[in-house]
DNA sequence: CACTAGATTTTCT
DNA sequence: GAAAATCTAGTGG
């Protein structure tokens, strides 16, 4: 299962929490119509990106609040998701106390449960590419724009619990992807080696 | 393996 | 009107 996380662990700042995340568990439920049973489909943060409100340009935040992006100002531990390139979805979780306009990117996780309709939301079998990029994850994890807002700690929907405890030296930092601005800035965590990672360090 | 084009629509300028 | 925190299939070596 996974001990839930206290809401302080949110709060510290963005650079630290996305460490912090590595190793975590990210969970959803998928609920059978027929038999009203509910399926736990989830996987271990294995990669991040951090996204901060300061001189970060690349940040949805940087300009201050809009309707997208509002969420990102709410205290630490909301889920931020927002629509892309007229296709995917992204999720984030929400950093540091209201008011402040930073989250981090979750990018890739280890598959660890419900796997069978991973694949099938995804038309994959390889169980590498389920979830090794941030839209991947949300279409394996069947998350979209109504999950904005809730709370990782509050939410039925969608949680985040304890999973793994990682070694700071298995964590590796690197150059964030797909961004245009703030491009040199070392603000994506990974663990080393690990095979579904979205591109390697 | 590396690289590129094309899909598609929200969001903010 | 342009850009966007991406993905996939396709090409060529």
């Amino acid at each position: 299962m996974g001990k839930k996380l206290s809401s302080a662990f949110f709060l510290k700042p963005t650079l630290l929490l996305a460490e912090s995340l590595l190793g975590k568990k990210l969970i959803t439920w998928k609920k059978d119509k027929r038999t009203g049973r509910s399926t736990e489909v989830s996987g271990m943060i294995v990669e991040v990106e951090a996204y901060t409100q300061d001189g970060d340009m690349a940040s949805h935040s940087w300009r201050g609040k809009t309707p997208r992006n509002r969420v990102m100002f709410q205290a630490g531990g909301h889920c931020y998701v927002y629509f892309i390139y007229g296709m995917h979805h992204c999720i984030n979780v929400v950093s540091e106390s209201e008011g402040t306009g930073a989250a981090v990117l979750i990018r890739a996780l280890q598959p660890i449960s419900g796997l069978h309709i991973m694949q099938r939301r995804r038309h994959v079998k390889n169980p590498l590419l389920l979830t090794n990029g941030p839209a991947k994850i949300c279409q394996a994890l069947g998350i979209s724009k109504a999950m904005c807002g809730e709370h990782f700690l509050r939410s039925k929907r969608i949680q985040l619990r304890t999973f793994r405890k990682v070694k700071k030296s298995h964590i590796v930092r690197s150059k964030r992807i797909g961004i245009s601005r703030s491009q040199d800035l070392p603000w994506r965590f990974s663990i080393r080696n690990n095979p579904w990672v979205s591109r390697a360090a």
